[in-house]
RNA sequence: UGGCCCGUGGUGUAAUUGGCAACACGCCUGACUCUGGAUCAGGAGAGUCCAGGUUCGAUCCCUGGCGGGCCAACCA
């Protein structure tokens, strides 16, 4: 429902949020709310884990309720600690809080056996020994309807016996397994007989060797969302025609309504990545990326690496809201997400990636000043400042001098003034290049001494402002220029047969510079700090390995750039 | 020769019990500026997939098309 705030805007919420209220409204629930985030331990989570935390933590905390965090891991062969471990220093890194409500499928196993043994005794399923082949083959496809097997019609009896000597582990893995007893001719596939329980000899992470019967997603699944009296389980698109067995599942065991209902919406697509957990493995399998963690993976221990604030994350799936319609996202929106946060935040740093040697001819040889320089432009409410040293030889950024100007370009060219960044105003005099390759080596300069602190006296105007560190001083650092992952939105775009979405991967997702220059200040900056190098992006000192001494920085994101705009068109 | 879900600017979302479409990102102008950042002001851009129907009036309800997605793991 529309509200208002008090600036009078509409602020209208979205459909999962009206169904919540509705249900508070109508008091289905004695106005509880109670929702789950239910990942499977198997993997790093991503972006995309974020938008169903952000959705299920979120709605917990909007409406008084709460949200468990709950480890579905009913697959032996798949779950285990470390990304149980993993999980949890994520979900709490991006500022959520389970509190003692942690839950794993593999407590319930008990549970779920006592209930498979009671829609035996009510004739609600069956164990088929048939073959995996056989199975898939009875099942029918799409357009066909299934065909029921042979075992279908053992009675209660001979299936409560066969049962309870699956769970002694009297049989090996495939010999049977327990199906619903529903409808081969389902026109929802989900509906024709789905498998419940199959037997596993396998060692599970938590309980060992304990249990060889394990439950498949649709007979699990919506059991521990009744145990746990979950009110709204929120699931992916996907999901959307398994509702249907959710819901039969429930009613054959004997669930009450109101109970858990399943509601479905549309999962995180963002341009330039890929999410699916096959593939992510791929990328860290192949190479492709230096691990799970590597900053251009978009695994929150990725995003974290790189730089990227919760707050951030937390902002992003915020903007992009949650509706029942597949969408993707645009990268920009998220890139705005991380520069709108990181804006407020970073204090500023000059830092020199490209180095081209500037002379200032009138500053004495051995003079040097230091520079009080604020850490944040006067539009951000925030205090500090720090010590830059200035001398007569400095570094600056190759780009910012062109010999051969084009129009609207405000920075240095021959003859030209420009003002270095908390200092003066300079004028280049003369060129000096490489007799063999042309190539421009050193700016010889003169500066304005009246212009540290102010404009010049005769009231000329300087358009440019560049960035520079003095030459003696600057720190060398080694420089991650990330980008993104893939060369173009869509993976999947433009492949031709035999070829994978690893074809569209950028080759310059990547860039490393080494040394790039650095103000001094930087000395001792601690691992994980967040800079903004000025007209250049943010920044983060590298976690792992980064160190005094050693610096070594991660481009999080760079900041717009409209001149590259300007320089694009002409 | 199936079932289910969905179709609003470039993208993501809105539009209260049906009252001629709003916000954000992006894009374009301009202002300001010791960051070509930030901020501020303004602008372009959809007539809501199509066709019928109901209605004084349809993004919203109905019918039929068209388009897209999901479903045939002992994965989730």
């Amino acid at each position: 429902m529309a509200e208002s705030d008090a600036e009078g805007t509409v602020e209208s919420k979205d459909f999962l949020r009206t169904k919540i209220e509705n249900d508070i409204r109508t008091g289905k629930y004695g106005g509880r709310v109670a929702t789950r985030f239910p990942p499977e331990p198997n993997g790093y989570l991503h972006i995309g884990h974020a938008k169903s935390i952000c959705l299920n933590f979120g709605v917990a905390e909007e409406y008084a309720g709460t949200c468990n965090l709950r480890y579905d891991d009913t697959n032996p062969d798949t779950a285990t600690q470390e990304f149980v471990d993993s999980m949890q220093a994520d979900i709490r890194w991006l500022g959520y809080d389970w509190e003692d409500r942690l839950y794993f499928a593999s407590d319930y196993f008990e549970q779920f056996y006592e209930w498979a043994e009671k829609l035996v005794r009510e004739d609600k399923a069956y164990v088929d020994s048939s073959s995996e082949e056989e199975i898939r083959e009875l099942r029918g496809t799409v357009t066909e309807p299934g065909r029921p097997s042979p075992y279908r019609e053992r009675t209660p009896e001979e299936n409560l016996d066969l049962l309870r000597r699956m769970k002694a582990g009297e049989f090996p893995n495939g010999a049977h397994v327990l199906r619903a007893k529903i409808d081969m001719a389902h026109p929802n596939m989900v509906m024709r007989d789905p498998l419940l329980l199959r037997i596993r000899h396998s060692t599970h992470y938590r309980r060992g060797d304990e249990w060889c019967l394990y439950p498949m997603y649709d007979y699990a699944h919506c059991l521990e969302d009744a145990i746990e009296d979950i009110t709204h389980s929120f699931c992916t698109l996907e999901f959307r025609n398994n509702r249907e067995i959710y819901d039969w599942v429930l009613d054959a065991v004997g669930i009450e309504r109101p109970r858990t209902e399943q509601t479905e919406f549309a999962r995180l697509e963002l341009d330039y990545t890929v999410l699916s957990k096959r593939r992510l493995i791929r990328l860290v399998n192949e190479g492709h990326v230096a691990g799970w963690d590597d900053p251009r993976m978009p695994t929150i221990a990725g995003i974290r690496r790189r730089g990227v604030t919760p707050e951030a994350v937390r902002s992003l799936c915020e903007k992009v809201g949650v509706a029942d319609v597949k969408s993707r996202t645009d990268y920009a929106l998220f890139e705005y997400a991380i520069r709108d946060d990181l804006n407020w935040r970073s204090p500023r740093r000059l830092a020199v990636l490209d180095p081209l040697k500037v002379v200032i001819t009138d500053y004495p040889e051995d003079a040097e000043e230091w520079i009080d320089a604020p850490s944040f432009p006067r539009d951000v409410d925030k205090e500090g400042s720090r010590r830059m040293p200035f001398s007569r030889e400095l570094w600056i950024e190759r780009a910012d001098f062109m010999e051969e100007p084009p129009r609207k370009f405000h920075r240095l060219a021959p003859g030209r003034e420009v003002r270095l960044r908390h200092a003066y105003v300079i004028r280049c005099d003369e060129v000096v290049k490489d007799p063999e390759t042309g190539e421009v080596i050193e700016l010889r300069c003169s500066h304005d001494p009246a212009t540290m602190g102010a404009n010049p006296a005769d009231g000329r105007r300087i358009k440019g402002t560049i960035h520079w560190v003095s030459a003696r001083h600057a720190l060398p650092a080694e420089v991650r220029l990330y980008d993104r992952l893939f060369a173009v939105a869509d993976p999947d775009e433009g492949l031709e047969e035999g070829e994978d979405f690893t074809k569209n991967l950028n080759p310059e997702s990547l860039v490393v510079v080494n040394p790039a220059r650095v103000e001094p200040s930087l000395a001792d900056d601690p691992p994980g700090s967040r800079y903004q190098f000025e007209r250049s992006g943010y920044f983060v000192s590298d976690a792992l390995d980064s160190a005094p001494g050693a610096l070594v920085f991660n481009r999080t994101v760079t900041l717009r750039d409209s001149w590259a705009k300007i320089a694009a068109r002409s």
